[in-house]
DNA sequence: CCAGTTTCATTCGAATACGAATGAGCAGCC
DNA sequence: GGCTGCTCATTCGTATTCGAATGAAACTGG
């Protein structure tokens, strides 16, 4: 059966983006085995220590989750007490979240594994062509 | 809280690689509702129309799914009807995948939700840039 | 103040995605 | 033949991901 049309999967871009983040995703976990982190749960702890405090629903949408994605993700950051939910008394619908002392004790290791993971990733390309590519990506999300 | 290092989450290759495939699934979504399959029924059904019959275990390692990943899409297409299960006589361990009559008269339009998604993702960039990002992307992959 | 709208968080269901374990079958080697 | 090791497919558990629905609370216009 020859390919329909002049398809070719192979150059489809969100069969090659698919791929790109699952490899990326198994150099992560690799990277980060220590913290114990998936690139998900880094994210929300990331952003989270960045910004002190921050509502739920806020934080998903700076790190591009669903509301009932980032629930998920903030119940496990939180059963492994790394950040903390706590009461805005002036707006009883929202859940503010803040980092533990544990889960600022990690995140020094958890960016460097994101550190590394990035380099890991990028590493078949040269300095110049990571530079482009980022560029790209970035005007593509 | 300053961010930790110099580590910014919006320029970590992990976060707009999920971003942007976050965004192409969207994308497909819309273009293939006529179909009804996501992006990666339509990749398992693609290869599948392509190659004619294939063992599960090998289309799994074509579209880059895990067996365990593989064996769930292959249960909804065959549900569906859109492909078909037979044995094979020389090992009995393998299923061998067909597309059937139905899964034949989908791929046509499939394949051209595929390219319009494919366009339509890569929207941003000119078609020079496009070229250019396809080919450091399938570097990465 | 109040009715309509919006927002926040949760829940359910469905679909990837993978590690680990399991059972069945095949292949090589002595 | 028999043993060992490998492969194929499935199953279970956990984690993302989203659509849709729900309930509670806040907001908005009159």
């Amino acid at each position: 059966m020859p390919p329909p049309n002049g398809f070719l999967l192979e150059d489809h871009v969100g069969f090659l983006l698919r791929k790109a983040h699952q490899r990326h995703a198994a150099i992560f976990q690799v990277s980060a085995a220590k913290a114990g982190l998936t690139p998900t749960q880094f994210a929300a702890l990331c952003k989270t220590v960045e910004l002190g405090h921050v509502t739920q629903n806020l934080l998903g949408r700076l790190v591009a989750m669903d509301p009932a994605t980032v629930q998920g993700v903030v119940r496990r950051l939180t059963a492994r007490g790394l950040i903390a939910r706590s009461d805005d008394p002036m707006d009883r619908r929202t859940a503010v979240l803040t980092a533990t002392e544990a889960g600022l004790a990690l995140i020094g290791e958890a960016v460097a594994s994101a550190q590394r993971s990035h380099s890991t990733a990028l590493a078949p390309l040269s300095n110049e062509e990571q530079r482009v590519f980022l560029a790209l990506l970035h005007r593509l999300v």
